[in-house]
DNA sequence: ACAGATGATCAGCTTAGCTGATCATCTGTA
DNA sequence: TACAGATGATCAGCTAAGCTGATCATCTGT
């Protein structure tokens, strides 16, 4: 294989991503997520939600009632954005805001019914987009990714 | 193991990420890039550039001075967002903009010797940053990192 | 009982990136 | 050769996301 050549794919106008660029771990890292969550798009736009408001919606279906700064902090966003978040979030009736009974200051962010089912919907939908991401995988090539990433992030 | 149980580290008051976000492929991707882009972000931040103003800078000096748009077309930047990138890195004298003989519309957008050695500079703190995020792995389970990476690329 | 911490919210700032307009220049067609 | 339409660069101004700092209510420890 040549240096930097433009031997493969997306060449712009005699240009092409130099291998400096384009073999780096973050480049690829990045890319292969980018291509999820295009595949995601569609179908989060229909329902109405940014990946980061399913991420919170997700969160307290699977966990339970949170007041908002510990979920943020949780999912790192910050408390002022939170507060926009929970709206919209109520806004499509996906969640509700109850009183803390135990600290009257605070909000228990409750999943709706609908709320409950939209996650559990939008969870296997990320999971097929996923696999539809990795066809170019086999399973045991994509086992071995999710090993690999997860021994990362310990 | 439970279902969505507090078994493991970043526990928040109380709170986990729930297996369905921790274990998702977009998750453990874009947290491992994120990983990496924080090890390279005190040197960028020394250089006084952004990682895309590096990416630009790095094109160049790999392939070649290059017009501004196709470069955008090529890195995913948009026309005018370009401009500004090419003002940053004139302005630390990282390149230059010339004249195309060939279409007076046009600027060669071309490194400045500071620009090539610089360039070379950060390839190896990212190459050194991407190893010290990695030190978990073995050098084999590195390279099968990224074959699987550069395969789904594809 | 009070000082200081903490949860939620809001106004207003900053930044990144984009749209649409403008000007110069190029290219293809007649 | 002339001219219409495409293309490169730039700018003003818009939008959206996220943050800072202030405010108010409430909690906690002493």
């Amino acid at each position: 294989m040549g240096k930097d050549d433009a031997s493969d794919g997306s060449a712009v106008n005699g240009l092409v991503l130099p291998d400096a660029l384009q073999n780096t771990l973050v480049h690829l890292l990045t890319d292969a997520a980018a291509r999820i969550e295009k595949e995601t798009a569609r179908d989060l736009d229909m329902l109405g939600l940014s990946p980061r408001q399913l991420r919170v919606l997700v969160t307290i279906v699977k966990q339970g009632p949170a007041s908002q700064r510990p979920l943020g902090e949780l999912l790192g966003i910050d408390r002022t954005t939170m507060v926009g978040i929970i709206d919209a979030l109520e806004k499509l009736e996906l969640v509700e805001r109850r009183r803390d009974p135990d600290d009257r200051r605070a909000w228990l962010v409750t999943p709706t019914e609908r709320g409950e089912s939209t996650a559990d919907w939008a969870i296997k939908m990320v999971q097929s987009a996923e696999a539809r991401a990795l066809e170019a995988l086999t399973e045991h090539q994509r086992e071995t990714l999710r090993k690999l990433l997860l021994k990362l992030s310990r």
